[in-house]
DNA sequence: AGATTACGCGAACGATCGTTCGTATACTAG
DNA sequence: CTAGTATACGAACGATCGTTCGCGTAATCT
């Protein structure tokens, strides 16, 4: 790159900072220590998340790590932040090829049980992992913790509601309630298939889930991303 | 008490331990502090209960803590014990009044949710706040909340046996698949309450457990205990 | 060129962790 | 009466926690 696009772009304000090499390499270090750090919370949880042993895991110093995140709270909301960006992109990103409904439901519900069962995360679904060690301590992890949970619920319900609309599920059905009882035996998969080390809950879940929507109306061919 | 009356006690073998002065009192402290080490545990986690903070919340020295419980995990699993009962205690034996089959099943499942909503731990139910935190660290603590829950679970699907035998619910019930779906509906409402701070997950879970139930076959003044 | 900013690391801080020791007290056993 | 046992407490142990400091390096900005 020649020197005069270097400075077109230095002097271009919304590019600076990310032609900063200094902030390019704390960005990457971030990211780095972020993939070890989702990990470790996912089984110890957020409070269990230690900058020491981080530290050792992503073999840095502990006070490097301290630099990068100013705080373990700091620590403790990229962390967060890091892990529903991977939820994203797994679940939710990939369900939207199908169309809004019946269809994308089945596959958020099948790439959440996926992401699950393939321990993305060492300690299964991050949330599930880390909701219980923060639900009692009020502050901004908390509240991250909580807000990308209401915005998952909340999804899952959005397209209850679009499904209702398009007349693929019967219109007496209650959004809510049956996102309640989706998100219910989607979680319920993981924490079991945690605690018994079986991936059996899982079909038990995706069974469930099938017999449930089609209960509600579903049409089954539009429920192959929940067949065995 | 006349002496004669205890030297008759004293010399009963089978007695004598329950008569030991030390232990009848070592006993009453335990029980006092594992009032404490329940309601911390169902907050923080069976890893972030502390000697001291128990200590603190009891009034009593952590060198106190330590003689009575020998260590850290004997402190856990003692807890866990005393969380057990509790458990056993409010569901399983007061839904024994209800002949076996849905009546005691909705009952099960009725004081399981009041279990949770009335907060008898602070953190809501003791294993769902506990099970997260133990699932990936292999020990006698995990092996104690798997136990506790696989029981639970396993009484959950023994009454959905005896309902099925009884001609309650269909004979093509699948009682390991039904089983499931109430305990996550359970479990469910248990999280989203706390994590929302807000009662209406319990009525969404009854809710459910009701139409599920009836869904199978269960007759609707069968089901009361579930009733709004 | 000089001042500033961001990363990276080792060293150290006070606090808390689980555990152990010594000692005191109460009760039992022989 | 003497030994032994079970609680109870304070003090201290080494380890680890989160945080801060100083110093060096690299990149940016004035």
């Amino acid at each position: 790159m020649s020197k005069v696009a270097v400075d077109a772009i230095a002097s271009d304000p919304a590019q600076r900072q990310a032609a900063d090499g200094r902030r390019v390499r704390g960005d990457a270090s971030r990211r780095t220590v972020l993939q070890s750090a989702t990990d470790l919370a996912s089984v110890d949880g957020l409070d269990g998340l230690t900058i020491g042993r981080l530290a050792t895991a992503s073999g840095r110093g502990k006070s490097s790590i301290a630099t990068l995140f100013q705080s373990k709270e700091g620590l403790q909301l990229a962390t967060v932040a890091a892990a529903r960006d991977v939820f994203t992109a797994l679940i939710v990103e990939r369900a939207r090829t199908e169309p809004r409904g019946v269809r994308r439901l089945a596959s958020l519900l099948r790439n959440a049980l996926d992401y699950s069962r393939d321990r993305v995360f060492t300690g299964g679904c991050f949330f599930a992992a880390t909701a219980a060690d923060v639900d009692s301590k009020p502050g901004p992890v908390r509240d991250a913790v909580r807000t990308a949970l209401v915005d998952w619920y909340g999804y899952i319900e959005a397209q209850v509601r679009h499904a209702v609309a398009n007349g693929e599920l019967a219109a007496v059905t209650d959004p809510e309630q049956l996102a309640f009882e989706l998100a219910a035996l989607n979680e319920e998969a993981n924490s079991r298939s945690l605690l018994l080390q079986d991936e059996r809950p899982y079909d038990l879940a995706a069974r469930a889930m099938r017999e449930r929507l089609r209960a509600a109306g579903a049409a089954p061919d539009r429920l192959t991303a929940l067949d065995a």
